[in-house]
DNA sequence: TGCTAAATGCAACAACGTTGCAATGGAGTC
DNA sequence: GACTCCATTGCAACGTTGTTGCATTTAGCA
């Protein structure tokens, strides 16, 4: 089950922020693209809505999701993606597609659990995972097989 | 087994790369690094030797270890560390201690295999992953616990 | 030693990200 | 609705990071 832009509006009331123009804005544009967007691609996208917003907005915008998790970054691609799974258990992983880009979110409380039990054995206390997948999408698998 | 200088040297001949001797220098600073370091923060030490190196071929020193798999890119620092697994089986992934910020490599078969299987369950086709694991190394987590 | 392609240096630029402070506006209260 | 307060935004200026095109140098080889 996706998150809709309702329920960030709730997060964020919930945790006592304000609930603005320009949040509920970038909560749209990140909430129609497929790929993970630079702060400066969130401008943009805006731009061509007619919209304005100083970058320095969105960066802190960006900041304050990422820390209540309603968006994730994507650390291959430096971009943002909103976050899909809520608080399902484990850490947030994405699959990049690297012929069309799209992002695909998911979470595995087991594989999490042994990324942990491995590094312990170097005695390293593993607190999150940052993990990215790269390589075809189903869509793109078939089309580069023919 | 850590790999050495003098193995990475050998690599860059056996492609038909030459062996410079910005690259010499490059490798050097990589080598005696604990952690990750941006193109600048080469340039840096480097000068503190009283060697200088532009930094544009600094980045494509850089761009060129990565290719050959003599350096990897760390995503969360956006630093780069020198490899020292070589060959062995699996992805390379990383292990940062938030504390002292040191970075501990290895690879782990079993892990892609599983982490493969999983995207496959999406239908997606993983050609590798990029996975880095942050928490607290063994001494720093012996300097937290009191 | 001389040759040549590969590699480096240089200059200019483009993109990305940050800081401090003044102006604005969301959300509660009257 | 009007008022108030403080979080949030806008603005301007700056700093860092990364890129491009072209002239110059140098590693490797004959």
């Amino acid at each position: 089950m996706s998150l809709m832009i309702q329920d960030s509006v709730r997060i964020l009331q919930a945790q006592g922020y304000k609930v603005t123009r320009p949040r509920k804005q970038v909560l749209g544009v990140l909430d129609q693209a497929q790929k993970p967007l630079s702060p400066y691609d969130v401008q943009r996208l805006l731009g061509e809505r007619g919209k304005y917003l100083n970058h320095v907005t969105i960066y802190r915008i960006l900041d304050l999701f990422c820390r209540l998790n309603l968006a994730h970054r994507v650390l291959s691609s430096g971009g943002f993606v909103k976050c899909i799974l809520g608080k399902k258990e484990g850490c947030h992983r994405f699959m990049v597609c690297r012929r069309c880009g799209t992002i695909q979110e998911f979470a595995d409380g087991g594989l999490c659990r042994e990324e942990s039990r491995l590094a312990e054995d170097f005695g390293f206390h593993a607190e999150y995972h940052l993990s990215e997948s790269y390589g075809l999408c189903a869509s793109c698998y078939r089309l580069e097989e023919s």
